[in-house]
DNA sequence: AATGAATGAGGTTTCATTCAT
DNA sequence: AATGAATGAAACCTCATTCAT
């Protein structure tokens, strides 16, 4: 049975990290709990990370750059781009609002002023590929003749609203009583909402 | 001239919290910091709170008391709800946005976990006031025969979210480089693509 | 009966801080120590100083202030040079063997590789003055036609070398049981030896 | 070709453990960086030494020992004294002011009061060793008629102090900006200046 | 009412040292 | 013999909070 390697007890110890993190965000994470979780001294975190902040650091990259690849269709071809929205909403709002990545949000809008350079690479990383996609997915609509819209751009931002509400809620909102979101039904909905709206032009 | 009140000086620290724990959010803001900004001894700030914490929540509750009477219409008696909804979702995305406003959603979502009774207090002073008069409006909507709905609170999400969107967007990512928000196209966009979306036809 | 000026408080730290630095250098020193010293929390420490660097700086920095204007005979303005020399060896090897003063060469030695800019400011406000006193008074001498001398600059550092000499006996050998060093019989056979050489000219 | 001997092995750690105690002093030098000048881990140290102390000590004591002999003239059967004490301060001085033994007295100064064995072990066998020979020296001048002087021990400490002065200024001031030191010309200054002093016909 | 001074509790980080492999 | 991994014992420093004046 080979040794636990260093990358193993990386892995381990983010894995902690981020229940304590999305637990306390960053400043109230202690690092003796984060060790206590993974069972191992405090001191034993230094020899996988620099510092707290490394490990925070390593953290959110690590998840945005894990959950970036779930969130996109690798492509849609000739598919119509109202089944491809509609999927993509679905698809989106399930992954971020899951319990292990709720928290991502979470402590990006928490932490963004203290840590400009993870809100910078959340921006660049996540959110403007979303939007982009999103957005591209639109214009692939309008070219079709399926979508009429002014705006593309703005509606893509319409249609990430509504998947960040649902991860805020189900993350910040239900831990303190807030009814119970059914996030497939509000996915359908919400892509439903939408649909229609592009169906029709965005002009009242 | 009368003398300043202990109101008064409530007020006045609140101000300077406001603007440091906005900067900071609350583990990072410092009392010392809080106390210079108002220009009186740190030790003067616990004459007036209890607490970091105390000074903390009654600020959050204060932003979002003042903050409520301004987002909703007193009456939409008999004008017709997309107007109204429109009127809305511009005057909403604008007040919430605001450079003086769009932290609180930053906070609330980034000491939730930590405050948990100030997440439930912005839940139900806030957000359930906001999407319940969403929600009434569109039912108004469908009783006039203007918008067709399947489920109009899943709806009144969609609405907040685009305006959830713009507060962070503005408060998170403008701050670290992103592109800047044409709020009032935003919300112009935001309430012509969910008035399409619920105009009666809907074929969601 | 008048609070402790801000002022007072640090140079009853370091007074403390001088105790603790010299008997246990730099890095040994633990600001526990110090403080229970004064008879106050390790807290109110940092109200007088930054850092433990800081207080190292200062305490060495007002050491060296201190002790320089007691080194130097203020002038000498007709007196033959030899009684001169003889003064200044007897009253600086006092003054810098004295219990008070004699760790501070301990301390820059020992630590001025750690600190190397309070080993400069020693050489610059302390070492060079003495030399350079040590060297013109020996000039002063040659004027007179009462000592002759190929290099005074060298004859001072030998001067030089027999007043460390006596602070280091005392201040590192003699608690480790080395032979008390009679102070003022060495400074005494000290200048002695050096005048007697400086009269007769320091060529073999 | 024999295997490395355990011998071997402290030696390449001590040749290691020298300049780093060298350039940081006891307390501020690490392990680990002694271990990477070796080429070995931390842990292969301690296989060696018992700790990081009985490394220092160690070292210390193999370098005072390593020095002795070289310092002291073997025998000065019928020389004169003069020669012989001015071939001593030249030897010497060059040899303690040489840059892979200045640290010596630096460290002993700097941490004698945390390591009294050592500066204890420093004092008696290479302090007063040397202290003594001179003394002997010059008292073998007086007997030859060459040297008169009261107070022979008080010379000896007189030529030692020039000698420690060298050592200091080399290897402490030196580094932070202090004028180079010519040490052969301060050596021969110093021993002519003293051999002045002590030539018959002392007038102090 | 107001504050300068003081502190206790707690946090991150370092490092000599140990030990299973 | 050798080491990578782990740790316990500090040490420095911060900050919300208190209190005498």
């Amino acid at each position: 049975m080979p040794r636990a390697t260093p990358s193993d007890r990386r892995e381990r110890i983010l894995d902690s990290a981020r229940e304590e993190f999305a637990e306390r965000g960053f400043a109230a994470a202690r690092m003796e709990d984060i060790a206590r979780r993974v069972g191992i001294s405090r001191a034993a975190l230094y020899l996988a990370f620099d510092s707290k902040e490394a490990m925070f650091r390593a953290l959110v990259s690590e998840v945005i750059t894990e959950m970036m690849p779930t969130l996109l269709p690798s492509d849609y071809g000739s598919l119509p781009a109202p089944a491809l929205l509609r999927a993509f909403v679905k698809n989106a709002m399930k992954r971020i609002a899951s319990p292990d990545m709720a928290f991502l949000p979470r402590l990006i809008v928490g932490e963004g002023r203290n840590f400009p350079e993870l809100a910078r690479f959340y921006h660049e990383t996540a959110l403007i590929c979303v939007l982009g996609a999103v957005e591209r997915l639109i214009i692939h609509g309008i070219d079709r003749g399926e979508f009429a819209c002014a705006d593309p751009k703005m509606a893509a931002r319409s249609v990430a609203g509504g998947i960040i509400f649902a991860a805020l809620w189900r993350n910040v909102f239900e831990p303190v009583g807030a009814e119970p979101l059914d996030v497939e039904w509000m996915a359908e909905n919400h892509a439903g909402l939408i649909l229609a709206g592009l169906r029709r032009g965005d002009v009242a």
